[in-house]
DNA sequence: CGGCAGATTATCT
DNA sequence: GATAATCTGCCGC
């Protein structure tokens, strides 16, 4: 019984070690309690409508930690709590793909609030973000960091790695685990296959505030948010910076 | 654990 | 031709 269970998960078919059987059943009694967490049952009536996107883009990013994010593709649930963003301004953010202006690759920033903007960066990683404000403002959240809740077993496949903490602690690996690219442009965040919906509630004490990670222009603005104490945030942080106390 | 090289492509100079 | 909102593996301590 438990060897064929066994044998369903990539790369524990054939022999193995009753170490290894052991990690496999664990990680399997994690996902299953985390779906019973009240917390994050799925509630794809509460989706956050685009007017929760259509303020100010640094507003957007803080609250958008602690929320659900939730992908449904290929008939598999996959969702996670975010727990790291970037605001990415319209005006005077030289770190800003619209910052020169509206070109093929930004266009989707130009849309209205609550409208993905997925692009690829250094020829093999894509990032997700969520676009913000007005219509043709430009203006976006990077999603940086998810805390896995639904479907950790099919990011786990599609990751190649089995740490929860490792599946989505940065921008390129939410989209691999997410199965995100650019071809998710231009989607709605609003809709039944991709949403956000309330997660869990912070206070202002909860939240760290520092500069972004991996730019140079702009590189001093205090425009990326995470959840303290998460061991889900990517672990990249800026030149100079401590740990959060 | 920290630092660094390499992968690889759309976009703009 | 240079650059980029990154990740992984390999190296040395």
């Amino acid at each position: 019984m438990v060897a064929s269970l066994l044998a369903e998960r990539e790369g524990m078919s054939g022999e193995c070690t009753d170490e290894q059987r052991m990690g496999v059943l664990k990680t399997m009694m994690e996902d299953c309690m985390a779906i019973d967490d009240p917390l994050i049952k799925l509630h794809p009536w509460l989706a956050l409508q685009p007017d929760f996107y259509n303020r100010a883009t640094q507003q957007v990013a803080r609250d958008l930690l602690g929320k659900l994010m939730v992908r449904c593709v290929d008939g598999v649930v996959l969702s996670g709590i975010i727990v790291e963003t970037e605001a990415y301004l319209p005006e005077g953010d030289a770190a800003s793909h619209a910052y020169r202006g509206a070109t093929q690759r930004n266009a989707a920033m130009f849309e209205p609030g609550g409208v993905l903007y997925v692009y690829m960066i250094y020829g093999i990683h894509h990032c997700l973000n969520f676009v913000t404000e007005e219509c043709g403002v430009g203006s976006a959240v990077l999603i940086r960091a998810v805390e896995p809740v639904h479907g950790i077993d099919q990011m786990r496949m599609r990751r190649g790695v089995q740490k929860a903490e490792q599946l989505c602690n940065g921008p390129g690996k939410i989209a691999i685990a997410f199965g995100l690219t650019t071809a998710n442009s231009f989607a709605t965040v609003c809709g039944p296959d991709m949403y956000v919906q309330p997660g869990k509630d912070l206070g202002e004490a909860d939240i760290i505030t520092t500069p972004r990670i991996g730019i140079t222009k702009a590189a001093n603005l205090p425009l990326r948010f995470y959840i303290k104490n998460s061991p889900f945030v990517s672990k990249a942080k800026p030149a100079g910076e401590k740990p959060e106390q």
